[in-house]
DNA sequence: CTTCACACCAATGTATACATAAGCCGACCG
DNA sequence: CGGTCGGCTTATGTATACATTGGTGTGAAG
C-alpha cells in the first residue's frame, strides 16, 4: 500500500485530490488507463457497488485485453475498492457502516500523524498564506450555504496540509484510504449541517501548525477528526439504516 | 494498500508475523508463490538491496512465466519493497535512514490506533492471560540475554494485540509497513541494548489495555513507540552512517 | 420429492507470442 | 578528437492462446 502513484493528475472533477479528470486518458498506457478509468467509475458511482463484472467484460468495456485490466484490478483490490472472487468476477465493493468506521479510523490515525509532521517541519510564509486563504474560502462557502463547494475545499485543505508532511509513504497510504471513504462522503454530503464547527477547528489546527507545536497540533487535529468522523458515521447510519451499499 | 492477504500463513522462520516458511510453497498458485517467495527472499536478505533483475530473470529464477511474476512484482512495488524502472528491471529497494524514519512514523501511527481500538473493545480473560505470559517471556529472554528471542516475542506481542483490534484494513496496512521495516530491524538487532525500558513499557501498556482506558493506552503506547523508534533510528544511523542500504 | 454424482462449460490463471519503444553503440560529421 | 545522429537490440507492455479448475445443471436413484 505504501509507495505508488507518482503520476500527478491534473484536472478536477469533484475534488482536487485524486479523482482524475480522465481527460488525457487516451494518451496513457493501457494499465494506467484501466486503473484510472475504473477507479473513476467506481468513485463516482458510474459503477455501482454490488455490480459484478467478468474480466472479459471489463476488458471489453475498456477496449483492452485482459492483461492490463487484470493488473489494474489487482491494484483496485489492494485498495479495497473491489473484490475478486475467482470464478465469479470482480465485484464493486459496498461499504457497510462498519467498513466506513474502519476506514475513517485508519485514515484519521494517518492524517493526524501527517499533521504532526507538518507542525514539526514548520510552515513557510507562503504556505501559511495559502492555508489561511483556504480557511477563509471555506467560511465564505459556509456563509453562502454552498456545502458541495465547502466539501471540495475541505478536501483540498486537508490534502494541502498532508502534502507538506514530507513522508511519501504516509501520503500514499492516505490517498488509498481517502479513495475508500470518498463514496460514502459524497453520499452523505447533502445531509451535512453547516460546518461551523469544522471551520472553527480548522482555524484552531492551523494556529497550532503556525506555532509549530506538534503536541498541540496532534491534540487539535485528533479532536477535529474524532468529532467529524462521529458525525459522518451518524449521518451515514441515518442515510442507510445499516443496510449496506455506499 | 488496505485490504489484501486473507491467506493466513503458518510456519515460523523468524517471526510469527508474516514471513511465511515457504514450506507449502509448491502447492500454492503461481502468483502467490512468486509473491511470497520474492518477499521472503527480500526480507531475509537473500535478495540484497540494490540487486536488479529483469522480469525474465525473475521468471527464470522461480521457474514461472513472466505473467504471474509480473503481478507479484506489482504487489511488491506497492508495498515499497522493490522499484521497477521500465527498461531497467526491478530493483530491490534499499532503505535510507529517511525511508526508515518515514516507515516507522507511519507504522507507529497505525499501531497506536490499533491499540486504542483494542482498549475500547476490552480484553477477554484469555487474551489477558496470553499477553501477560508474553510479557513474562520477554522478561525472561531479557534476563538470559537472548535478544533475538526477545525480538521475536516482541513482534508476536505487538502482532497479537494488533490482531485484536477488529479493523481488518488497519491490520493489512500495518502488515505492509511491518514488512518494510523488518530488514532494518534485523540489521540492528545485534546492536540493541537490553530492552529493559521496552519491557516496562509493555507492562504499562498492557495495564492500560486491561483497564480498557483508551486515552491512557494511546498515551502510553505512543510514548513507547516514540522512544523505541528514536532508539532504532539512532542504532541504524550508527550502523550505516547514513550510507544507505538496509 | 430430494439428494447426490457426473459431466460439461466457462472464467480464470498461466504461458507465450508479438509490437513498441528506449537505451546503447557505432559511425560519421564537424 | 568529440559530439551527435541513427539504427539495432532487447526489455517491457499488451494481446492472445491454452490449460485448469470449479461451478452449474441435469439426471438418476433412493
Amino acid at each position: 500500500m505504501p509507495q505508488a502513484e507518482p503520476p500527478r493528475m491534473r484536472g478536477k472533477v469533484r475534488s482536487a485530490r485524486s479523482i482524475p479528470s480522465l481527460h488525457g486518458l487516451t494518451e496513457m498506457a493501457a494499465r494506467e488507463r484501466a486503473y484510472h478509468d475504473l477507479r473513476y467509475r467506481i468513485l463516482t458511482g458510474r459503477l455501482a457497488p454490488g455490480t459484478t463484472l467478468l474480466e472479459t467484460e471489463l476488458a471489453g468495456l475498456l477496449s483492452l485485453s485482459r492483461t492490463p485490466v487484470r493488473e489494474a484490478v489487482i491494484k483496485l483490490e489492494e485498495e479495497g475498492l473491489v473484490e475478486v472472487r475467482p470464478r465469479h468476477g470482480v465485484t464493486i465493493k459496498a461499504l457497510s457502516l462498519q467498513d466506513f468506521a474502519n476506514i475513517l479510523d485508519t485514515y484519521s490515525a494517518l492524517e493526524v500523524r501527517a499533521y504532526e509532521l507538518v507542525a514539526a517541519r514548520g510552515l513557510t510564509p507562503e504556505q501559511t498564506r495559502l492555508l489561511e486563504r483556504m480557511v477563509e474560502d471555506m467560511e465564505t462557502a459556509t456563509a453562502t450555504g454552498d456545502i458541495a463547494r465547502w466539501s471540495d475545499l475541505d478536501d483540498e485543505f486537508h490534502a494541502e496540509i498532508v502534502s507538506l508532511c514530507g513522508n511519501q509513504r504516509l501520503q500514499t497510504a492516505l490517498n488509498a484510504f481517502w479513495g475508500q471513504q470518498y463514496r460514502a462522503r459524497m453520499m452523505i454530503l447533502p445531509l451535512r449541517p453547516l460546518p461551523d464547527e469544522s471551520n472553527a477547528e480548522h482555524r484552531a489546527v492551523l494556529d497550532a501548525l503556525k506555532l509549530g507545536d506538534r503536541d498541540l497540533t496532534r491534540e487539535r487535529q485528533n479532536a477535529h477528526r474524532d468529532r467529524a468522523d462521529k458525525q459522518q458515521l451518524e449521518l451515514l447510519r441515518r442515510s442507510l439504516g445499516s443496510s449496506g451499499l455506499a
